[in-house]
Formats: C-alpha cells, sequence, structure tokens
DNA sequence: AATAACATGCATTCAGAATGAATGTTTAGG
DNA sequence: CCTAAACATTCATTCTGAATGCATGTTATT
C-alpha cells in the first residue's frame, strides 16, 4: 500500500509554499528538492489545473499557493493528486471480475477503513504540516516492516 | 492507493475456507473463482507458511484453516501480505532520500492515518466477513472518482 | 508404482509510474 | 520588437514491481 511519488511530489510543493511568501519557480524547487525537474512541471501544472497553486509565465513568474495554507487540508490534496483510492479489484464496478463481489461484505470493510484513512487526512491543513516540528516518530506502528 | 491481488486473492481463499469444513485443493479454488491457478499456488503457500492455514500434499491433500475463523483478522491478513506500507518514500529510512524528511511533519500525519486504516481492518475477523451479508454500499465514499 | 496434491524456482509478460526530451506559449524588460 | 525566462504540452523512453506462466521437485495415498 503505497502513495504515488507524484502525491509525495505535490505536497512538497505546497509544503514549500507555504513557508514562503514570494513566487517560487519549478528550478527552485527541483533544486532545493534535488528531484527531477520534469516530474516536478507535471504535479505543479496539475496543481494550476486544480486550483491549488497560481501560475504565472513569462519572466518574473512562477508559482504561488491560491489559497492561505490553513484552507488546504493534506486530504483535498492527495484525492487530487492520486489516480485512484480502488483498494481492490472490485472497488471499481468497471473493471471488477470477482464472482463474489454482490454479496462480499469485505468490500465494506475495506470502504471503512479507507473512509477512516481519508478522514485522518482531512482533518490536517498545509498550515498544520508547515508549522516548526512539534512531534512525531512518537507513535507506534502496528504494522509488521518486512 | 491499492491493495495487491496478493493480497485480494489472500483474502479470498481464507474466506472461501470460512465456509467450507472439509479441505479444499487450489484447483478447487481457481475454478470457483475464474483465477490464475498459477498465482494462487504462491498466495496458498504463503498462507501456510504464515500459519493462517494448514496444507497437506499427496493424494486428498489440500488446504484448510489452521485457527477458527472467528480467531483471524482481516487486518492480521493484509499485514502479512501486502509488501508495504510504506505511503510516501520517507516511511522507509533505508530507502528515503527526502531533503526534509528530519524536520517534516507530514509523516506523522500520515502515520496517523495509516494506523486508523489498519485499526479497522484489525476489528473484523473471518468470520465477521464471511457471515452472511447484512449491509454494504450504504456508506458514503468521501472520495473523488476521476 | 502411479497418481494427485502442494512446493519451489525461474522466466516472461504487462501495467503503470517515473523520467527525459522537445517544442509551444506567455510575459517582462531592454 | 526582440530576447530571455518562465510555465504548458505532448511524446517517447526507462524502470519497477506485480502478475502470470512453466517446469520440475517433493510428499502422501492407494
Amino acid at each position: 500500500m503505497r502513495l504515488t511519488l507524484y502525491s509525495d511530489y505535490s505536497l512538497r510543493v505546497l509544503l514549500y509554499l507555504s513557508h514562503k511568501e514570494e513566487t517560487v519557480t519549478i528550478t527552485e524547487l527541483a533544486d532545493f528538492y534535488k528531484i527531477s525537474r520534469n516530474h516536478l512541471v507535471k504535479v505543479v501544472h496539475n496543481l494550476g489545473i486544480n486550483g491549488f497553486i497560481v501560475t504565472s509565465r513569462g519572466k518574473h513568474g512562477g508559482i504561488r499557493l491560491a489559497r492561505p495554507a490553513r484552507e488546504i487540508t493534506v486530504g483535498e490534496v492527495v484525492r487530487h493528486t492520486e489516480p485512484d483510492f480502488d483498494l481492490l479489484e472490485c472497488f471499481n464496478p468497471q473493471t471488477d471480475h470477482c464472482v463474489i463481489s454482490s454479496t462480499c461484505s469485505l468490500k465494506g470493510v475495506l470502504f471503512e477503513a479507507r473512509s477512516a484513512f481519508i478522514n485522518v487526512l482531512d482533518r490536517y491543513t498545509l498550515a498544520d504540516v508547515a508549522a516548526p516540528k512539534v512531534q512525531a516518530e512518537i507513535r507506534s506502528i502496528p504494522i509488521i516492516q518486512k
């Protein structure tokens, strides 16, 4: 279970913008994070289309947040950057071929789990995340790391 | 954000076994679900190694649950079948290259979301899921389907 | 011994993410 | 009005990992 690098980069861009008032360029971002400029170009483009940032072309162009960091939640961002949240085949009726999906209640359980996941992300804004570090690492992880 | 078919098939196998008392064969499972027998072979093997099922070779061999369905949670299964739960690059210190991960509190937020997800799965057993359908589809989905 | 089952490893295919590259479009400033 | 600096857009390529297929081994019953 993973998110895409695309979502990762999207969040990093917005986080960077949450700290800076002035417009920043894609090149500045790529240099700071030491990541692929090509990939960033698409990430930024998409963030613009979805109204998270304002982009301006030409000399002295660049990008900035379209709304205050306090008004953008992590959940909202991820919903726009992940290709889908189809945990199992049966989540997408178009491509589902499972012979028991009509009577299977596993789907409901995973729906509930997915909602719980997204709900947490909806409770945090970019401002929360951009704030100086308070706590982290302190949580126990109920996951087996192989 | 997806789970693997591998996890999907693992759950389907265990669900099928939750209904049947007798041992069943991989061929029977593949035929019932109309899925790749090759893939199932590995799924079953892994379920055996992880103590969810008992496998027996030879004529009249097959597989059956190693423990009562009531004692196996969905969360426990998924933990053993998913390759990892590394939502972002920074979840794995071995391969993390993010320049801000040491001070970034996004990780904490995603840790919390992941825990919320797994906690739901830990609350349901195979017996719950195998029980005759009660409700499903009724939940609202706070996800944008593109 | 033969047969029916799971075990195991290797090779191959496939999908989709990630990356790279080229060209177009817009805007500011000399 | 021309140039440079920026984002926009499309296409091609690489890469990873999941999914699948296949061949052979091992075990157990009859």
